[in-house]
Formats: C-alpha cells, sequence, structure tokens
DNA sequence: CGACACATGTAACACGTTACATGATTTG
DNA sequence: CAAATCATGTAACGTGTTACATGTGTCG
C-alpha cells in the first residue's frame, strides 16, 4: 500500500501527471526507493478504478493529469491520521531467517550472524556518507534527510539486535555444554552452532 | 520471498507436509507472523514448479509430502550464507508517511508523530508482556525469543527515530520563524506545522 | 543525426492473502 | 451427535515489479 498512499498523497497537494509523481515521490525520499515510471500508471489507474482518483484528460501541455477526489481525500485523511498497522507487523526477513538458522541444524547460525552485520555496517557506512549531502532546510532535504535517518536508525537497531542475539546464543551454548561436559565460559564465538548433528 | 525461503529452510530439514510446515513455522515464530495454511499449499506448489522440492505423494499416515530437491538444497545454502539485500531496502511505510507528511502542508506531521509513538509503545508493552513467556532453552523457545527482541528493537528504534523527526522539526520550525518574527525558543510542541496555508 | 530524457501506457508475472469447498478424524 | 481440529486444495484478487512498445522533444 505503500505506493498507493503516497501517490494519494502527493495528488492532496494538486493534480498531477504520472511522470511528475515519480519525480515528487523521489525527491521526498532522495531516491531511497527508486519509483518504476511503469508502477507509477499501473497504480493511477488501480486508484481510478477505485474512485480515488480522477483522470482529467490532458492540460495545456498535453499531460495526461490526475486529481483526487473526495473519497480519496477521505483516504488520505485516513492514512495520516491512522497509525502504521502493527496488527501483523511485516514478515520480516532477517528475524525469520535467524530464527529458522537456530533451528536447523545444518547451518552454521554465528557465520550467518556475522556476515549480516558485516553488509548491514557497509550499508550504515553508505547511509552517514549520503547523510552529508541532505542538510538543507528546504522540505525536501527535510524530508529526504529524515528518511535517511530513519535507515540509520533501523541499521543500527538491526547490529544491536545481532550482537544481542550472538550473545544469547553464546550463553545458550555455553548452558547445554555445561551441561554435557564440564567446559568453562571462554567458549569461542564461532562454536555456538555446529555442535547438534 | 520471505514465506518461500523459510518453507524451503523447514524441508531441509527432512520431508514434511503441508499442514505440518505451517505448524512449525508460526512455532519458531511463536505465533508472530500467523501463516495462512492455503498459502503454504500455493507456495509449495510454485517451489514445485520451479523445481526446488518434489512432491512425494502420500506417505504412510496418506500425508502428501514434499522433499527439497539438489537444486532447493542450493537455494537454501545461498539464501543463508547471503545477506538480506538492502540493495534497494524495504519501502518503510512510516518513513514514507513522514516524509510526505512533511512535504504536504495540509497535514499536521506534530500528531501524525505523537500518534505513532503511542502506538509503537503500545505495541512495545505487548511485545514485553509476551516476552515473560518464551525464555526457554529449547530451540524452539530460543527462536521465538529472539523474533520478540527482533521487534521489540525495531520499535524502540522507532520510537527514537520519532523523538528524533520531532526535535529536527521543531528546529526547522523555529528557524523558520526565527527569520520571520522574533519567536523564541520556546516553540511549542503543537505548532510545528499548521504554519503554511 | 543519434543519444538521451520526457511521457504514457500495456502485458506478464511474482508473492502474499483471503475466502471457500471438501472431507477425515477427534473429542466433549 | 455436534463442534473443533486436522488436512488438502482452488479461485480470485491485491500490490509491487519488470520488460517492452511507442512516441515526442531536445541537445550536442
Amino acid at each position: 500500500m505503500s505506493v498507493r498512499n503516497a501517490l494519494l498523497a502527493l495528488l492532496e497537494q494538486g493534480p498531477r501527471y504520472g511522470y511528475q509523481l515519480r519525480a515528487e515521490f523521489e525527491d521526498r525520499t532522495g531516491g531511497t526507493w527508486p519509483l518504476n515510471v511503469g508502477q507509477v500508471y499501473t497504480t493511477l489507474a488501480r486508484l481510478e478504478r477505485d474512485g480515488l482518483v480522477e483522470g482529467k484528460g490532458e492540460d495545456g501541455d498535453g499531460h495526461v493529469v490526475y486529481a483526487v477526489t473526495a473519497r480519496g481525500r477521505e483516504e488520505v485523511v485516513a492514512w495520516f491520521s491512522s497509525p502504521v498497522p502493527r496488527t501483523q507487523p511485516p514478515r520480516e526477513e532477517l528475524a525469520i531467517k535467524l530464527a529458522l538458522a537456530v533451528s536447523v541444524p545444518a547451518v552454521d547460525v554465528g557465520t550467518v550472524i556475522q556476515q549480516q552485520r558485516s553488509a548491514t555496517m557497509a550499508a550504515l557506512q553508505d547511509y552517514t556518507r549520503l547523510k552529508r549531502r541532505a542538510t538543507g532546510d528546504d522540505p525536501h532535504e527535510l524530508a529526504w534527510g529524515l528518511v535517511l535517518d530513519s535507515l540509520v536508525f533501523n541499521a543500527e537497531a538491526e547490529i544491536r539486535w545481532l550482537d544481542h542475539c550472538e550473545a544469547r546464543l553464546r550463553r545458550a551454548a555455553s548452558e547445554r555444554d555445561g551441561r554435557a561436559s564440564a567446559s568453562v565460559e571462554t567458549a569461542e564465538t564461532t562454536s555456538s552452532q555446529e555442535v547438534a548433528r
């Protein structure tokens, strides 16, 4: 629904045509989420089908312009005034992956974690580099800056979580070892998983 | 691709049938992401179409069992040994929403933020409550515990980001005001946006 | 002229999701 | 017996995504 709602919100500012909508969307997100033009047109068609926007034919420059309808305006308001639904939080691929990794013995969880952390830290650096631009004060750059910050905050949380997982697994492993042999807390990081099988 | 990959990973542990796959998936995620059975069957069909699993007909109990193929096993290994792709990070609805809110004048960003924060904090409490269970040591509960932690870390990051956005917006607003009138830093929280229009 | 950006669209497909149909088995 | 759970599937639809076709205008 993101694209759909975003386009609707952009149209709320006034009639636009397809290409223009893509440009504005990417402006506000600094190209973080490139938007295929094709999708703009298909989405516009679906919005029109659902009675949320209305094709206004061609304007003076020969552009096919769309405008939001009354029902569409209601939807925008509803979108902005309700929180992002967390009833069923979006399936997070990484969480699912680790959840399965810890219970599928043939996989070395330690490696998965380490390598994910590298990737995430690399991404974090990219974001920081990008952040040096995007510090202006006009709404566009403000928006982009916030989007970037969001990515940063998420990446940081991801790294913290990965660290946390590592520690938790190490603890679980040493407890298991503790019950079996009489090994100590030293527990090499790499040996957290390939115990079973 | 999450469901698809997850099912493949589960099958890597040995042949399973549809219903069983759903049960194991929900076990490992503590029902965080309920999985409609129908989707298991459609996904299995698609996996078979792509040659990653193979229907083994009925077993002794009359269950339609599927097994992973050689190509399927390769895919699982590839999945686990490559980081979650961040080439084009998943569109985050919340970030998009705020990015648009700050540049669509008719919206009061402050309200959007506050109300999102309430919702997220409520979710956070739910997670903490759930967390009191799911502290066992067997792989299942371990997995679920980590998934829950992931949700917690993400929610916390979201709240931090929302706070950050508020501060950033207040700064921008006061700079704007500063240039126009000679208002002070006191800046009521609620007045960050409804300046324009 | 040729390359490139602008501009509009269509077709096809991927995954996810729900609703429904159908039947066997278990359990209160 | 009735209700619930187990179990397998299908049909239909939603969004997102890509690839392609097509044409105009601009600029080196």
